[in-house]
DNA sequence: GACCGATAGTAGGACGTCCAACTAAATTTC
DNA sequence: GAAATTTAGTTGGACGTCCTACTATCGGTC
Protein backbone atom coordinates (compact mmCIF):
# COMPACT_ATOMS: atom_id res chain seq x y z
CA UNK A 1 0.00 0.00 0.00
CA UNK A 2 1.23 3.33 -0.77
CA UNK A 3 2.05 5.26 2.42
CA UNK A 4 1.01 8.33 0.48
CA UNK A 5 -0.38 10.10 -2.19
CA UNK A 6 2.39 9.59 -4.47
CA UNK A 7 3.82 12.77 -6.42
CA UNK A 8 6.23 10.55 -8.83
CA UNK A 9 5.18 8.92 -11.78
CA UNK A 10 6.78 5.21 -11.17
CA UNK A 11 7.44 4.86 -15.08
CA UNK A 12 9.40 8.10 -15.32
CA UNK A 13 10.98 6.87 -12.45
CA UNK A 14 12.19 3.91 -14.03
CA UNK A 15 13.81 5.74 -16.95
CA UNK A 16 15.17 7.64 -14.42
CA UNK A 17 16.83 5.04 -12.25
CA UNK A 18 17.80 2.65 -15.22
CA UNK A 19 18.74 4.22 -18.36
CA UNK A 20 20.12 2.61 -20.29
CA UNK A 21 21.51 0.53 -17.88
CA UNK A 22 19.24 -2.73 -17.67
CA UNK A 23 17.58 -3.65 -21.29
CA UNK A 24 15.58 -1.06 -22.69
CA UNK A 25 13.33 1.57 -20.91
CA UNK A 26 10.63 -0.15 -22.25
CA UNK A 27 10.98 -3.52 -20.33
CA UNK A 28 11.65 -1.58 -17.36
CA UNK A 29 8.46 0.16 -17.95
CA UNK A 30 6.83 -2.89 -18.05
CA UNK A 31 8.61 -4.64 -14.92
CA UNK A 32 7.94 -1.31 -12.67
CA UNK A 33 4.42 -1.25 -13.48
CA UNK A 34 3.54 -5.63 -13.20
CA UNK A 35 5.38 -4.82 -9.45
CA UNK A 36 3.20 -1.67 -8.88
CA UNK A 37 -0.17 -2.99 -10.18
CA UNK A 38 0.88 -6.36 -7.88
CA UNK A 39 0.80 -3.97 -4.81
CA UNK A 40 -2.16 -2.01 -5.59
CA UNK A 41 -4.31 -5.10 -5.86
CA UNK A 42 -2.74 -6.47 -3.31
CA UNK A 43 -3.00 -3.71 -1.14
CA UNK A 44 -7.04 -3.48 -2.30
CA UNK A 45 -7.84 -6.79 -0.99
CA UNK A 46 -6.34 -7.28 2.15
CA UNK A 47 -7.74 -4.19 2.72
CA UNK A 48 -10.93 -5.35 2.26
CA UNK A 49 -10.18 -9.07 3.87
CA UNK A 50 -8.97 -7.04 7.28
CA UNK A 51 -11.96 -6.28 8.83
CA UNK A 52 -12.64 -10.16 8.15
CA UNK A 53 -9.46 -10.81 9.78
CA UNK A 54 -8.48 -12.43 7.07
CA UNK A 55 -5.40 -12.37 4.51
CA UNK A 56 -5.65 -12.47 0.66
CA UNK A 57 -3.02 -15.62 0.87
CA UNK A 58 -5.31 -17.16 3.60
CA UNK A 59 -8.65 -16.22 1.78
CA UNK A 60 -7.13 -18.04 -1.25
CA UNK A 61 -6.91 -21.24 0.92
CA UNK A 62 -10.04 -21.06 2.36
CA UNK A 63 -11.45 -20.96 -0.96
CA UNK A 64 -8.89 -23.52 -1.82
CA UNK A 65 -10.71 -26.08 0.93
CA UNK A 66 -13.79 -24.95 0.50
CA UNK A 67 -14.34 -26.35 -3.45
CA UNK A 68 -12.76 -29.24 -2.71
CA UNK A 69 -14.75 -32.19 -2.75
CA UNK A 70 -14.51 -33.27 0.71
CA UNK A 71 -13.52 -30.06 2.44
CA UNK A 72 -10.05 -31.33 3.00
CA UNK A 73 -7.09 -31.47 1.29
CA UNK A 74 -3.43 -32.19 2.09
CA UNK A 75 -0.77 -29.74 3.20
CA UNK A 76 1.38 -30.82 -0.15
CA UNK A 77 -1.28 -30.13 -2.75
CA UNK A 78 -2.24 -26.58 -0.65
CA UNK A 79 0.86 -25.67 -1.72
CA UNK A 80 0.75 -26.85 -5.38
CA UNK A 81 -2.59 -25.13 -5.75
CA UNK A 82 -1.23 -22.26 -4.37
CA UNK A 83 1.66 -22.30 -5.63
CA UNK A 84 3.73 -21.86 -1.95
CA UNK A 85 6.56 -23.39 -0.30
CA UNK A 86 5.72 -26.23 1.85
CA UNK A 87 7.04 -23.68 4.57
CA UNK A 88 4.20 -20.88 3.98
CA UNK A 89 1.48 -23.74 4.03
CA UNK A 90 2.47 -24.30 7.01
CA UNK A 91 2.52 -21.02 8.09
CA UNK A 92 -1.13 -19.92 6.48
CA UNK A 93 -2.37 -23.45 7.93
CA UNK A 94 -0.90 -22.69 11.62
CA UNK A 95 -2.94 -19.17 11.44
CA UNK A 96 -5.78 -20.48 10.24
CA UNK A 97 -6.46 -23.17 12.47
CA UNK A 98 -5.39 -20.71 15.59
CA UNK A 99 -9.19 -18.88 14.21
CA UNK A 100 -10.48 -22.17 14.01
CA UNK A 101 -11.54 -21.68 10.68
CA UNK A 102 -9.44 -25.01 9.60
CA UNK A 103 -8.21 -28.21 11.51
CA UNK A 104 -5.57 -30.59 10.68
CA UNK A 105 -6.28 -34.51 10.79
CA UNK A 106 -4.77 -37.23 10.21
CA UNK A 107 -4.38 -38.92 6.40
CA UNK A 108 -6.10 -41.73 6.97
CA UNK A 109 -3.40 -44.43 5.14
CA UNK A 110 -0.35 -42.21 4.78
CA UNK A 111 0.93 -41.26 7.76
CA UNK A 112 3.39 -38.37 6.76
CA UNK A 113 0.24 -36.45 5.09
CA UNK A 114 -1.67 -34.07 7.24
CA UNK A 115 -5.06 -32.99 5.94
CA UNK A 116 -6.43 -29.80 6.41
CA UNK A 117 -10.21 -29.16 6.58
CA UNK A 118 -12.91 -26.15 6.46
CA UNK A 119 -14.49 -26.13 9.60
CA UNK A 120 -18.06 -24.46 9.76
CA UNK A 121 -17.11 -21.56 11.03
CA UNK A 122 -14.53 -21.72 8.12
CA UNK A 123 -17.11 -21.81 5.73
CA UNK A 124 -19.08 -18.81 7.36
CA UNK A 125 -15.90 -16.45 7.23
CA UNK A 126 -15.63 -17.45 4.11
CA UNK A 127 -18.72 -16.27 2.53
CA UNK A 128 -18.50 -13.36 4.74
CA UNK A 129 -15.24 -12.54 3.24
CA UNK A 130 -16.16 -13.04 -0.50
CA UNK A 131 -18.71 -10.37 -0.33
CA UNK A 132 -16.07 -7.99 1.12
CA UNK A 133 -13.53 -9.08 -1.66
CA UNK A 134 -16.75 -8.93 -4.35
CA UNK A 135 -17.62 -5.44 -3.46
CA UNK A 136 -13.54 -4.21 -4.53
CA UNK A 137 -13.60 -6.17 -7.73
CA UNK A 138 -9.73 -6.19 -7.75
CA UNK A 139 -8.87 -2.94 -8.57
CA UNK A 140 -9.20 -3.88 -12.03
CA UNK A 141 -12.18 -1.41 -12.98
CA UNK A 142 -9.95 0.24 -15.43
CA UNK A 143 -10.01 -1.96 -18.36
CA UNK A 144 -12.79 -3.35 -20.67
CA UNK A 145 -13.36 -6.79 -20.43
CA UNK A 146 -11.44 -7.40 -23.73
CA UNK A 147 -8.58 -5.22 -21.99
CA UNK A 148 -8.34 -8.00 -19.35
CA UNK A 149 -8.34 -10.55 -21.59
CA UNK A 150 -5.48 -8.90 -23.23
CA UNK A 151 -3.73 -8.14 -20.18
CA UNK A 152 -4.20 -11.94 -19.54
CA UNK A 153 -2.53 -12.96 -22.97
CA UNK A 154 0.48 -10.60 -22.62
CA UNK A 155 1.10 -12.24 -19.27
CA UNK A 156 0.85 -15.77 -20.14
CA UNK A 157 3.60 -15.19 -22.51
CA UNK A 158 5.87 -14.70 -19.88
CA UNK A 159 4.61 -17.23 -17.61
CA UNK A 160 4.80 -19.55 -20.69
CA UNK A 161 9.08 -18.26 -21.53
CA UNK A 162 9.72 -18.63 -17.68
CA UNK A 163 8.28 -21.94 -17.60
CA UNK A 164 5.30 -21.13 -15.65
CA UNK A 165 2.53 -23.40 -16.47
CA UNK A 166 4.90 -25.83 -15.71
CA UNK B 1 9.78 -17.99 -6.63
CA UNK B 2 7.94 -21.23 -7.16
CA UNK B 3 9.33 -24.26 -5.06
CA UNK B 4 8.73 -26.67 -7.79
CA UNK B 5 7.49 -27.62 -11.16
CA UNK B 6 3.94 -26.87 -11.15
CA UNK B 7 1.38 -29.39 -12.51
CA UNK B 8 -1.42 -27.05 -12.14
CA UNK B 9 -2.30 -24.29 -14.09
CA UNK B 10 -2.79 -20.83 -12.05
CA UNK B 11 -5.31 -19.53 -14.24
CA UNK B 12 -7.77 -22.58 -14.75
CA UNK B 13 -7.06 -22.63 -10.96
CA UNK B 14 -8.77 -19.06 -10.72
CA UNK B 15 -11.75 -20.48 -12.34
CA UNK B 16 -12.32 -23.14 -10.06
CA UNK B 17 -11.28 -21.59 -6.84
CA UNK B 18 -13.62 -18.46 -7.52
CA UNK B 19 -16.02 -19.20 -10.52
CA UNK B 20 -18.56 -16.69 -10.61
CA UNK B 21 -18.01 -15.92 -7.35
CA UNK B 22 -15.67 -12.78 -7.31
CA UNK B 23 -16.37 -10.60 -10.25
CA UNK B 24 -15.99 -12.27 -13.86
CA UNK B 25 -13.18 -15.44 -14.44
CA UNK B 26 -12.15 -12.88 -16.73
CA UNK B 27 -10.91 -10.73 -14.08
CA UNK B 28 -10.43 -13.04 -11.67
CA UNK B 29 -7.92 -14.86 -14.00
CA UNK B 30 -5.41 -11.03 -14.98
CA UNK B 31 -5.70 -10.82 -11.09
CA UNK B 32 -4.05 -13.93 -10.69
CA UNK B 33 -1.75 -13.79 -13.69
CA UNK B 34 -1.09 -10.35 -12.34
CA UNK B 35 0.08 -11.84 -9.01
CA UNK B 36 2.22 -14.46 -10.76
CA UNK B 37 4.35 -12.37 -13.10
CA UNK B 38 5.77 -10.56 -10.18
CA UNK B 39 6.43 -13.45 -8.54
CA UNK B 40 8.26 -14.40 -11.48
CA UNK B 41 9.70 -11.41 -11.81
CA UNK B 42 11.08 -10.87 -8.37
CA UNK B 43 12.38 -13.92 -7.93
CA UNK B 44 14.55 -13.99 -11.45
CA UNK B 45 16.24 -10.71 -9.72
CA UNK B 46 16.46 -11.54 -6.36
CA UNK B 47 18.35 -14.67 -7.46
CA UNK B 48 20.65 -12.93 -9.46
CA UNK B 49 21.38 -10.03 -7.11
CA UNK B 50 22.04 -12.74 -4.40
CA UNK B 51 25.83 -13.52 -4.74
CA UNK B 52 26.00 -9.93 -4.79
CA UNK B 53 24.45 -9.62 -1.07
CA UNK B 54 21.48 -7.75 -2.19
CA UNK B 55 17.88 -7.81 -2.30
CA UNK B 56 15.43 -6.41 -5.33
CA UNK B 57 14.76 -3.64 -2.39
CA UNK B 58 18.26 -2.75 -1.53
CA UNK B 59 19.43 -2.92 -5.11
CA UNK B 60 16.61 -0.60 -6.38
CA UNK B 61 17.26 1.91 -3.35
CA UNK B 62 21.42 1.66 -4.29
CA UNK B 63 20.42 3.08 -7.94
CA UNK B 64 18.15 5.33 -6.43
CA UNK B 65 20.95 6.91 -4.71
CA UNK B 66 23.50 6.65 -7.16
CA UNK B 67 21.99 8.70 -9.78
CA UNK B 68 21.10 11.45 -7.27
CA UNK B 69 22.81 14.56 -7.83
CA UNK B 70 25.10 14.37 -4.79
CA UNK B 71 24.61 10.89 -3.79
CA UNK B 72 22.25 11.38 -1.17
CA UNK B 73 18.52 11.49 -0.24
CA UNK B 74 16.67 11.89 2.41
CA UNK B 75 15.08 9.10 3.58
CA UNK B 76 11.26 10.55 2.98
CA UNK B 77 11.95 11.12 -0.33
CA UNK B 78 13.35 7.64 -0.89
CA UNK B 79 10.11 6.64 0.61
CA UNK B 80 8.58 8.72 -2.51
CA UNK B 81 10.68 8.06 -5.10
CA UNK B 82 10.35 4.25 -4.21
CA UNK B 83 6.94 3.82 -3.13
CA UNK B 84 8.07 2.35 0.35
CA UNK B 85 6.19 2.51 3.92
CA UNK B 86 8.66 4.42 5.99
CA UNK B 87 9.38 1.84 8.23
CA UNK B 88 10.39 -0.10 5.15
CA UNK B 89 12.96 2.66 4.18
CA UNK B 90 13.93 2.21 7.82
CA UNK B 91 14.32 -1.50 7.48
CA UNK B 92 15.92 -1.12 4.13
CA UNK B 93 18.53 2.13 4.89
CA UNK B 94 19.60 -0.20 7.78
CA UNK B 95 20.94 -3.25 6.38
CA UNK B 96 22.61 -1.14 3.63
CA UNK B 97 24.19 0.49 6.43
CA UNK B 98 25.28 -2.47 8.12
CA UNK B 99 26.82 -3.54 4.76
CA UNK B 100 28.72 0.03 4.38
CA UNK B 101 26.97 0.25 1.17
CA UNK B 102 25.32 3.91 2.65
CA UNK B 103 25.54 5.71 5.47
CA UNK B 104 23.31 8.19 7.58
CA UNK B 105 24.52 11.70 7.89
CA UNK B 106 22.14 14.68 9.55
CA UNK B 107 20.80 17.35 7.49
CA UNK B 108 22.13 20.74 7.54
CA UNK B 109 19.49 22.51 8.08
CA UNK B 110 16.55 20.12 9.07
CA UNK B 111 17.27 18.15 12.26
CA UNK B 112 14.44 16.47 11.76
CA UNK B 113 15.65 14.91 8.20
CA UNK B 114 18.15 11.98 7.73
CA UNK B 115 20.36 12.22 4.71
CA UNK B 116 21.08 8.76 2.84
CA UNK B 117 24.29 8.67 0.90
CA UNK B 118 25.99 5.97 -0.59
CA UNK B 119 29.29 5.14 -0.26
CA UNK B 120 32.45 4.36 -2.49
CA UNK B 121 31.62 0.50 -1.83
CA UNK B 122 28.02 0.94 -2.51
CA UNK B 123 29.20 2.49 -5.80
CA UNK B 124 30.71 -0.17 -6.70
CA UNK B 125 28.51 -2.70 -5.60
CA UNK B 126 26.14 -1.21 -7.33
CA UNK B 127 28.03 -1.79 -10.48
CA UNK B 128 28.95 -5.63 -9.87
CA UNK B 129 25.30 -5.89 -8.95
CA UNK B 130 24.03 -3.81 -12.25
CA UNK B 131 25.78 -6.26 -14.28
CA UNK B 132 23.79 -9.43 -12.98
CA UNK B 133 20.55 -7.76 -13.16
CA UNK B 134 21.00 -6.79 -16.96
CA UNK B 135 22.27 -10.26 -17.66
CA UNK B 136 18.32 -12.10 -16.83
CA UNK B 137 17.04 -8.70 -19.06
CA UNK B 138 14.11 -8.66 -16.25
CA UNK B 139 12.56 -12.65 -17.24
CA UNK B 140 10.46 -10.92 -19.42
CA UNK B 141 11.94 -11.85 -22.78
CA UNK B 142 8.31 -13.84 -23.61
CA UNK B 143 7.68 -10.31 -25.24
CA UNK B 144 8.44 -8.95 -28.62
CA UNK B 145 9.23 -4.84 -28.03
CA UNK B 146 5.48 -4.02 -29.11
CA UNK B 147 3.93 -6.74 -26.53
CA UNK B 148 5.92 -4.89 -23.68
CA UNK B 149 4.11 -1.85 -24.21
CA UNK B 150 1.14 -2.71 -24.74
CA UNK B 151 1.41 -4.59 -21.51
CA UNK B 152 2.45 -1.46 -19.97
CA UNK B 153 -0.08 0.42 -21.19
CA UNK B 154 -2.91 -1.80 -19.70
CA UNK B 155 -1.33 -2.21 -16.96
CA UNK B 156 -1.28 1.97 -16.57
CA UNK B 157 -4.79 1.80 -16.84
CA UNK B 158 -5.08 0.09 -13.73
CA UNK B 159 -3.01 2.37 -12.14
CA UNK B 160 -4.72 5.27 -13.39
CA UNK B 161 -8.25 3.91 -12.24
CA UNK B 162 -6.55 3.33 -8.77
CA UNK B 163 -5.20 6.56 -8.42
CA UNK B 164 -1.80 6.02 -9.19
CA UNK B 165 0.42 8.35 -10.48
CA UNK B 166 -1.20 10.51 -7.84
C1' DG C 1 13.20 -58.06 5.21
C1' DA C 2 16.72 -54.51 5.38
C1' DC C 3 18.57 -50.67 3.16
C1' DC C 4 18.08 -46.16 0.83
C1' DG C 5 16.29 -42.64 -1.88
C1' DA C 6 12.00 -39.94 -2.27
C1' DT C 7 8.20 -37.52 -0.02
C1' DA C 8 5.32 -34.82 3.73
C1' DG C 9 5.60 -31.69 6.94
C1' DT C 10 7.89 -28.73 10.56
C1' DA C 11 11.45 -25.67 12.99
C1' DG C 12 14.36 -21.79 12.87
C1' DG C 13 16.01 -17.82 10.61
C1' DA C 14 16.25 -14.00 7.09
C1' DC C 15 13.89 -10.57 4.65
C1' DG C 16 10.50 -7.04 3.18
C1' DT C 17 6.19 -5.12 3.92
C1' DC C 18 2.81 -2.89 6.65
C1' DC C 19 0.50 -0.75 10.89
C1' DA C 20 0.21 1.53 15.44
C1' DA C 21 2.46 4.14 18.55
C1' DC C 22 6.11 6.96 19.78
C1' DT C 23 9.91 10.91 19.94
C1' DA C 24 11.83 14.93 18.13
C1' DA C 25 11.70 18.85 15.43
C1' DA C 26 9.61 22.20 12.39
C1' DT C 27 5.62 24.93 11.06
C1' DT C 28 1.24 27.07 11.62
C1' DT C 29 -2.17 29.41 14.39
C1' DC C 30 -3.81 32.45 17.49
C1' DG D 1 5.66 33.92 21.60
C1' DA D 2 3.06 29.80 23.22
C1' DA D 3 0.10 26.10 21.87
C1' DA D 4 -1.52 23.07 18.38
C1' DT D 5 -0.59 20.72 14.27
C1' DT D 6 2.26 18.61 10.93
C1' DT D 7 6.34 16.18 9.48
C1' DA D 8 10.59 12.86 9.77
C1' DG D 9 12.10 8.93 11.42
C1' DT D 10 12.32 4.93 14.69
C1' DT D 11 10.66 1.00 17.49
C1' DG D 12 7.96 -3.09 18.17
C1' DG D 13 4.91 -6.34 16.38
C1' DA D 14 2.32 -8.96 12.75
C1' DC D 15 2.42 -11.27 8.50
C1' DG D 16 3.86 -13.84 4.29
C1' DT D 17 7.49 -15.51 1.72
C1' DC D 18 11.56 -18.11 1.08
C1' DC D 19 15.70 -21.12 2.35
C1' DT D 20 18.25 -24.64 4.94
C1' DA D 21 18.05 -28.34 7.81
C1' DC D 22 15.62 -31.77 10.16
C1' DT D 23 12.22 -35.83 11.45
C1' DA D 24 9.03 -39.24 10.13
C1' DT D 25 7.25 -42.15 6.82
C1' DC D 26 6.67 -44.51 2.46
C1' DG D 27 8.29 -47.40 -1.39
C1' DG D 28 11.37 -49.53 -4.24
C1' DT D 29 15.44 -52.69 -4.72
C1' DC D 30 18.43 -56.08 -3.63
Amino acid sequence: MAPESLPFDPIARAATLWGEHVGTPTVMAAVTSVMRVQQILQSAVDAALRPHGLTFARYEALVLLYFSKRGSLPMRVMGQRLQLHPTSVTNIVDRLEADGLVKRIPHPTDRRTTLVEITETGRERRLAATEAVTAVDFGLRGLTERQTEALTDLLAKVRRASGDFA
